[in-house]
DNA sequence: GACTCACTGGTC
DNA sequence: ACCAGTGAGTCC
């Protein structure tokens, strides 16, 4: 007698077998469970999901393979965890086993079983031999020990998420003291109940560091070393296994992570924190392109944890959510919280614009910003200048015969990288010494085009030759970008080098303006924000309002510094459209009047999250190629009208037809993309169910045959 | 996605 | 004769 089970394993989205498979065994396994299953030649991790009384249709115990092992140990996966899972699946239009065995740690997926009870034995040893961390020292009563005082916004804020259900939108200030927020959150809740987990979720990688050196400050004496966990891609495969181990099996009562800890399994969740939640790296870019923060949403509703969303610019989505309800509007279902002051009496950087169409062509660095530049430098102060380009320059040009550092492979220009003399394609990774002449026409004089952080950064120092210091040494400038930080512990290093006051002015990309609190920092400048105003995307704007409030927000975070110097810090932005709305608001820092105007342009245009979307996109060695299948797809869409209840939904969704995705080119693949919308999310998620058996067909055509791959992208970021 | 197998064209 | 490389098909 055996018993029939649907497992589910890596398989990919697109192939025949996307639902779990149907295994034998002789006794029965609890639904969560970790095996290991035959799968063609190999043997492969796989998660039991449910056990069935029959085979499917066409299956015998003949054909049906035995489970290999389980992976003893291993406490199951909770019902919640696999139904966040089969959401997500379904939600973004993937297989289950994919998304399910891609939230579990790869090392989990290589280890054998006995390797694994090898490791858990060695861990449970580990675990006996300590006595428990010193928790006697920590008074009881107050929620900890080091706890700073709360001010009197902060004390409202966290009244009402004590008081209300949530989910909560903390609509704070930079420097108003969300973090704490966050940790006092976090403290009450380990307090008041032993079991409970707290999730907490930053956008980058970078940003983990910092905030694990606060929790564990705040939390790892009372509750030891293990408490506190992280999970993000940067750590080494045993570290990820360890964390994720902690997490499952209750001992991590915190887990800090990036986007992909959304999954973590947390048997005693009961808060999970999205801090920044308005940045585009919570949406995952390839596989399963999932948002970290709607699933965060959507499981605290699972798991019944809270969720506290927080940031200073917040997406349009989460404040139109949580707007209040008016006589004719029921608000949204979000609750706003509001910080809108800077703890310490900081006060908010003043906002300069320069008129650019005023100043000489070409000019980069206006004299007005320059010259402040060289006081703040005078006066000991620091300064930060950010361009959102690296390398030199953009384009490398031939004036005789136009030749531009077109990359072979992809529709787009490589990046001229002075430093190791390398035209370098940003998309493919294709690399080339620069040449000594023109390819085309061997002229000698070819020229770099426009310019990133590594000619700014060239450019600023020749315009601060000869400027010291209040101590008479020269001027120093550092660059931080993707480029100077590759190596690792290179990023640290650097902004040390910024902390300690070695730096006087630091040039970079955004990658400076995220999060990294630069405490002697009293100028901010953007020297050329522009081409987010017009942008063809429609959340440029967006994007562009939040990098420059959080920039601000650089400036000036030490009050008693910027007390101390007398000076008020200053955000400065170089453009050709200073009287533009956009920068009329950040000059306010008036986060609610840009919303406004940018929701209402969106409801009139009918766009998120007035409407929902969906991107069809298309791979093939042929724009043609893919576009035809696409659009054959799309025309084959009518018919599923004969499904019972599609017909309204058809007809509630619009598809566009095939066009050439942005970036046409890369790597020598054509890309193609197409538009779905609905005013309805869920007849948008109804259509592209039913439309994926289409989409299969379509491929499985012989006109097809050029295609490469499909996929389905549910709510993109950018179109 | 990872794997195998059958088939290709190239080389010794 | 012997391969590396490639495309198609399968996986319970």
């Amino acid at each position: 007698m055996s018993h029939w089970l649907q497992v589910a394993v890596q398989t990919p989205a697109h192939s025949g077998v996307a639902g779990p498979l149907t295994y034998r065994n002789a006794l029965p396994l609890a639904p969560g469970t970790l095996v290991r299953v035959p799968l063609g030649t190999r043997e492969v991790l796989g998660i039991v999901w449910a056990e069935v009384e029959h085979p499917p249709e066409g299956w015998s115990e003949a054909t049906t393979r035995l489970v290999a092992g389980t992976l003893e140990g291993v406490p199951p996966l909770s019902a919640g965890w696999r139904s966040l899972v089969a959401f997500a699946a379904a939600y973004y239009q993937r297989a289950l086993g994919e998304v399910a065995l891609a939230a579990l740690p790869p090392q989990l997926r290589d280890l054998s079983t006995v390797q694994l009870a090898r490791r858990m034995k060695a861990r449970a040893r580990k675990a006996a031999a300590p006595p428990a961390p010193a928790e006697a020292s920590a008074p009881d009563g107050q929620a900890s020990s080091n706890s700073i005082a709360l001010n009197d916004q902060q004390t409202l804020a966290l009244q009402q998420f004590h008081s209300k259900p949530g989910p909560f939108l903390l609509f704070g200030a930079t420097g108003s003291g969300k973090t704490e927020v966050y940790l006092h959150a976090v403290a009450e809740l380990l307090a008041r109940d032993p079991d409970a987990q707290a999730l907490v979720m930053v956008p980058e990688i970078n940003l983990t560091p910092q905030l694990e050196a606060r929790f564990r400050a705040r939390f790892c004496a009372r509750y030891g070393e293990d408490a506190v966990v992280s999970l993000h891609s940067g750590m080494t495969n045993p570290q990820r296994l360890k964390s994720w181990l902690a997490a499952h099996g209750g001992a991590a009562r915190i887990v800090l992570g990036t986007r992909m800890a959304v999954f973590a399994s947390m048997p005693g969740l009961k808060l999970i924190v999205v801090d920044e939640e308005h940045d585009p790296s919570y949406k995952q870019q390839e596989g399963a392109r999932y948002s970290a923060r709607d699933l965060a949403i959507y499981r605290g509703r699972l798991d019944g944890a809270k969720v506290l969303l927080g940031s200073a610019t917040p997406s349009l989505e989460s404040w139109h959510h949580s707007r209040p309800a008016t006589a004719d509007d029921p608000g949204g279902r979000y609750l706003r919280l509001a910080m809108p002051g800077r703890i310490g009496n900081g006060g908010f950087a003043k906002v300069r614009r320069v008129d650019m169409n005023h100043q000489p062509m070409k000019t980069v660095f206006s004299p007005p910003l320059l010259d402040a530049i060289r006081q703040r430098i005078a006066r000991g102060e620091q300064a930060m200048v950010f361009l959102n380009r690296r390398g030199y320059a953009p384009v490398l040009h031939c004036a005789d015969c136009g030749w531009k550092s077109e990359c072979p492979h992809c529709s787009a220009f490589r990046v001229f990288h002075k430093i190791d003399r390398t035209l370098r394609c940003h998309h493919c990774g294709f690399t080339e010494r620069v040449p000594r002449a023109c390819p085309a026409c061997g002229n000698i004089d070819i020229a770099p085009l426009g310019r990133g952080t590594e000619r700014l950064e060239e450019h600023l120092a020749e315009l601060l030759e000869g400027v010291t210091r209040p101590d008479g040494t020269p001027v120093r400038i550092v660059r931080i970008d993707a480029d100077t930080t590759r190596l690792k512990g290179a990023l640290e290093s650097q902004l040390a080098q910024v902390h300690s006051g070695e730096v006087d002015v630091l040039v970079g990309t955004q990658m400076i303006a995220k999060g990294h609190d630069f405490r002697r920092i009293t100028l901010v400048a953007a020297i050329n924000p522009d081409g987010a105003l017009f942008s063809s995307d429609f959340r440029a704007p967006e994007r562009l309002f939040s990098l420059l409030m959080q920039s601000a927000g650089r400036a000036g975070r030490d009050a008693a510094f910027v007390a101390a110097q007398d000076s008020a810090s200053e955000m400065w932005i170089q453009t050709f459209h200073p009287a533009h709305p956009l920068f009329e608001a950040l000059k306010q820092h008036d986060y609610p009047a840009f919303a406004g105007r940018e929701l209402r342009e969106r409801e009139v245009a009918g766009m998120p999250p007035f409407s929902f979307q969906a991107l069809v996109r298309a791979e093939a060695r042929t724009q043609e190629v893919a576009q035809a299948f696409l659009n054959a797809a799309s025309a084959a869409a009518p018919a599923l009208a004969a499904q019972p209840g599609l017909d309204a939904v058809l007809a509630r969704v619009t598809r566009y037809g095939a066009v050439p995705m942005s970036l046409q080119r890369v790597a020598n693949v054509e890309r193609a993309q197409m538009l779905i919308e609905s005013d309805s999310r869920m007849a948008l998620q109804r259509f592209l169910a039913a439309w994926q058996d289409v989409l299969r067909q379509t491929r499985a055509q012989p006109a097809h045959k050029g295609l490469i791959r499909w996929a389905v992208d549910v709510d993109p970021l950018a179109i």
